[in-house]
DNA sequence: GGGCCCGCAGGG
DNA sequence: CCCTGCGGGCCC
């Protein structure tokens, strides 16, 4: 054996799998996939080739994590959060569209509007793709979607080409503004135009009415616009002010562009989320009823939801015992033998292939002994002569103890078909992810005591995961006060995981570090930032995100200095009478130096990016 | 930063 | 089933 050693097939081919498993739920592209956990979704996110080329943008979408509707009106509360009991709070911030998604703020993940021209639309991204959109943060001008070409097999196109209507999603915006719905708002950094807008991701700021809608030409002066105006009622306070409260009814802000408009249309009758005193905003009429299969709050479909989840599971560690079946049998293995020649079998199934004979047969022929004949044994698999390790052979115990713990795994989840959410949130792990972090822990320690006899590749790897995993526990540490111990299980996990991840990403990336190290050194590093900012993302687990104080500060002196970007931006605005200009200077108030609330994370952010 | 190109989700 | 769509990675 050790003169012609084997690999053993079965076993690479399940390391592969659970590592590419792995990757595929850790995200392998380098996103926060913190939350991303054994869902449906093909190992491989590209289906062709030519789809290799595209981004991320071709990858199936990821689980939803929230138990909501998809046609869900209002804020996402705590009971629609399984994971973290927390729901979508304002100032939550994701890597991008598909992440918002996943926590349901805005399920479209180009489209900027999300409803139904019958039923009223949920939400609204602002991501800069109309120019004519006009942000004052507690209130905006939002324009609807269509008028333009989109032949060619475009998504998106800046340039109109046509009058828009009050059809489909503009239709739905105007059902929501006629009965006073309250419309979840996503602001994308995308969205270069406002001084509102987050500087990286896309971030939820809570909801807002739609006060009125009408047509009017639009800034490109050609064809007709569908125009909202979107003002603020959210009982959470925005993510760009230091108000402890959420808002106020406000007066109206005078909208210059009225005049002239067309089609106007304002709320018919009393709206069905509104202001009660000391109580907030509140569903004063009964929201809508959801015309599609919640995903929750109904047992019946949550229950579908669960097996869903359990099936989608239960496929990974099938797969994975699968792996470790029997060519004899076909069965998972039993008491699993390793031959030499690197074929696994079960050790019933190997013993009686070859029934009960010996390894040497006596031979006689005509009254004389012959020289004992050594009987050749064949692998079922190949033709080794596996006579000798037939003699004695001996179970791999690793391997048995792998299979048992995913045996283990199936045959809990079995018996907690009917368990909880919760339950269901411990399973994920399997038997693979514990050795992986017992692993990492190890090496961990191993560090800690000064482990000096690593070298070259093997070391830069280990010093690479080690740092990155100093790094990931900065903003751990630092984090702040509530929620802890809600997030306290889940931030260990995060941690491992992207850890973890950043150790795979090492991994592949020491064979170039080896040939171009400065290149590939820079890279790491580059890539162990990302993901440490990634890691900072999980740690604050949808800890509210407030936008970065200096940006804002940057901002708030830009507008001091002769009224800013927006005047230039947005020459419609009637500023003096509206609540937002209040903003301006309670931003400026803020940048002075008390920053209320202001998160670790986020400081660390920005003083990062300040220092770009 | 802009153009390109695609898969995907969802409305109708 | 077809059409639409304020994405996103890659290439330049």
């Amino acid at each position: 054996m050790a003169s012609q050693p084997r690999i053993n097939a079965a076993l690479v081919a399940v390391i592969r799998m659970a590592r590419t498993a792995k990757n595929a739920s850790a995200g392998g592209s380098g996103n926060p996939v913190h939350y991303i956990r054994n869902e449906a979704r093909p190992d491989k996110a590209f289906t062709t080739d030519r789809a290799k080329k595209a981004g991320k943008a071709n990858a199936s979408s990821g689980q939803i994590f929230v138990t909501i509707a998809p046609d869900h009106f209002g804020p996402i509360p705590a009971e629609n959060d399984p994971k973290r009991r927390l729901g979508v709070l304002v100032g939550e911030t994701w890597e991008d569209r598909l992440e918002c998604r996943q926590w349901g703020a805005h399920f479209p993940h180009v489209a900027g509007i999300a409803g139904q021209s019958e039923h009223g639309a949920q939400s609204v991204a602002l991501s800069g793709g109309y120019i004519d959109d006009e942000d004052h943060g507690e209130w905006f001008l939002y324009t609807g979607s269509g008028g333009r070409d989109l032949s060619g097999n475009k998504r998106t196109n800046k340039e109109q080409s046509s009058d828009q209507k009050f059809d489909k999603m503009n239709a739905a915006l105007r059902l929501s503004c006629k009965k006073g719905y309250p419309v979840r708002v996503v602001r994308s950094h995308k969205e270069k135009r406002s001084s509102y807008a987050p500087e990286t991701g896309v971030r939820y700021d809570g909801v807002y009415r739609i006060e009125k809608c009408w047509r009017k030409i639009g800034v490109q002066g050609t064809y007709k616009v569908c125009r909202y105006l979107f003002v603020r009622c959210d009982n959470e306070p925005a993510p760009w002010t230091s108000d402890l409260h959420g808002d106020r009814p406000r007066p109206l802000p005078k909208i210059k562009e009225l005049q002239g408009a067309t089609d106007i249309t304002e709320r018919a009758g009393s709206p069905s989320w509104d202001y009660v005193e000391n109580e907030g905003w509140k569903w004063v009429k009964p929201p809508p009823i959801s015309k599609k299969p919640a995903q929750s709050g109904d047992p019946e479909t949550d229950k579908q939801f669960r097996k869903y989840q359990k099936r989608a599971h239960m496929s990974m560690n099938e797969r994975l015992l699968k792996e470790f079946g029997c060519s004899i049998c076909k069965n998972v293995m039993k008491e699993p033998l390793t031959t030499p020649c690197g074929h696994n079998f079960c050790k019933a199934c190997l013993t009686a292939a070859f029934g009960d004979e010996g390894s040497m047969r006596e031979r006689s022929r005509g009254g004389r002994t012959l020289r004992a004949q050594k009987i050749v044994k064949n692998c079922p698999s190949c033709p080794t002569d596996i006579c000798d390790f037939l003699e004695n052979p001996q179970i791999n115990i690793e391997m048995k103890d792998l299979i048992d713990n995913l045996l283990a795994k199936a045959a809990k989840e079995k018996t907690d078909a009917e368990g909880s959410a919760e339950e269901n949130d411990d399973d994920e792990e399997d038997a693979l992810e514990k050795e992986e972090e017992d692993d990492s822990s190890l090496n961990e320690e191993e560090n800690d005591d000064g482990a000096e006899n690593k070298a070259g590749e093997e070391d830069a790897v280990v010093k690479i995961v080690v740092d990155a995993k100093d790094e990931l526990k900065k903003p751990l540490k630092r984090k702040g006060d509530e929620e802890e111990e809600a997030k306290d299980e889940k931030k260990i996990k995060t941690t491992a995981a992207a850890a973890t991840d950043v150790e795979n990403a090492a991994e592949e990336d020491a064979e170039k570090a080896e040939d171009k190290e400065e290149e590939g050194a820079k890279k790491l590093q580059k890539k162990r930032k990302g993901r440490a900012e990634a890691a900072g993302t999980a740690a604050g687990g949808g800890k509210r995100k407030r936008a970065s104080p200096a940006a804002a500060e940057e901002k708030a002196a830009a507008a001091a200095a002769g009224g800013g970007k927006r005047k230039k931006t947005s020459p419609a605005a009637a500023e003096e009478t509206t609540p937002a200009a209040a903003s301006t200077p309670r931003r400026a108030t803020r940048s002075g130096g008390a920053v209320a609330g202001g998160s670790p994370a986020s400081r660390t952010r920005s003083n990062t990016k300040a220092g770009n």
